[in-house]
DNA sequence: TTTCGATATGCGCAACTAAACATATCGGTG
DNA sequence: CACCGATATGTTTAGTTGCGCATATCGAAA
């Protein structure tokens, strides 16, 4: 779930996370939905994106479940029933959010990479020098 | 310990965190932590510190013990006895920790904010504009 | 109208985390 | 040299969170 930590040369590492939340405060959004949003396009079902993350059915379920509550609105188009069991597939809203998120976190990542820099600096040099 | 979520206009919260850690992964250095090395310095003593952050003494001795750990460096000089027990202040390389790991909480969070601000933007914007 | 596989959901147990309790040690100071 | 209050640390209990087992539902196609 979280990115892995940044090597520091004081054996420090720096960890960081993002996630998205409701306005009740339980529920939220973090990367690993939008990792199963990304799985469901390509593999056309929650299941198979399931599979592919590595995580139970239920578990992706309730995460779906759980960011569409906080949203307020469907990221998926389920479809059960039918021959195969049924689908689902990303909602045009659920595309806009997933492409803004991804937007974001680079954002993050690159911001990240700047302020790390100036710190590993600060913590290396000398107490005198202030 | 998060910080508090950010509102926006679709009832939808950013949250992020930061911290740091060792190479063992085990243990971890976050904002509480550096919440008790700021009230050290106000207050003078460990248990003081744990007091005013509303946590016990046995958490807070915790936390700075693992926090050492990960560094490989003390933070606190710590002394006991004496007619008032005993008493802990910072070291200067705890200092510099300190105020360096504020100065990268600041950065991000001025990109946080700037970041999150474009998010807005772009979960408003309808889907025909693309 | 039976079948099949995906969606849908309740619920109990396990794993982990956090808090609480208990207890020992230290050493200036009166 | 006894006292006091802070540092120091193991043990134990409590609480929370989450995982996954079990089970139901759905509907196009054969």
């Amino acid at each position: 779930m979280d990115k892995p930590p940044r090597p520091s040369k004081t054996n420090v590492f720096l960890n960081y996370k993002i996630w998205l939340s409701g306005l009740t405060g339980n529920g939220l959004i973090e990367d690993e939905t939008f990792g199963l949003m990304e799985k469901i396009v390509e593999k056309g079902t929650l299941k198979a994106a399931a599979d592919e993350a590595g995580m139970s059915y239920r578990k992706a379920w309730g995460k779906i479940r759980s960011a569409e509550e906080i949203l307020g609105y469907a990221l998926l188009d389920k479809h059960r029933g039918g021959k195969d069991g049924g689908n689902s597939s990303l909602t045009p809203a659920a595309f806009k959010l997933l492409e803004a998120y991804r937007a974001l976190q680079q954002q993050f990542d690159d911001s990240v990479e700047h302020a790390f820099n100036t710190f590993k600096e600060s913590i290396k040099k000398s107490t005198d020098d202030k």
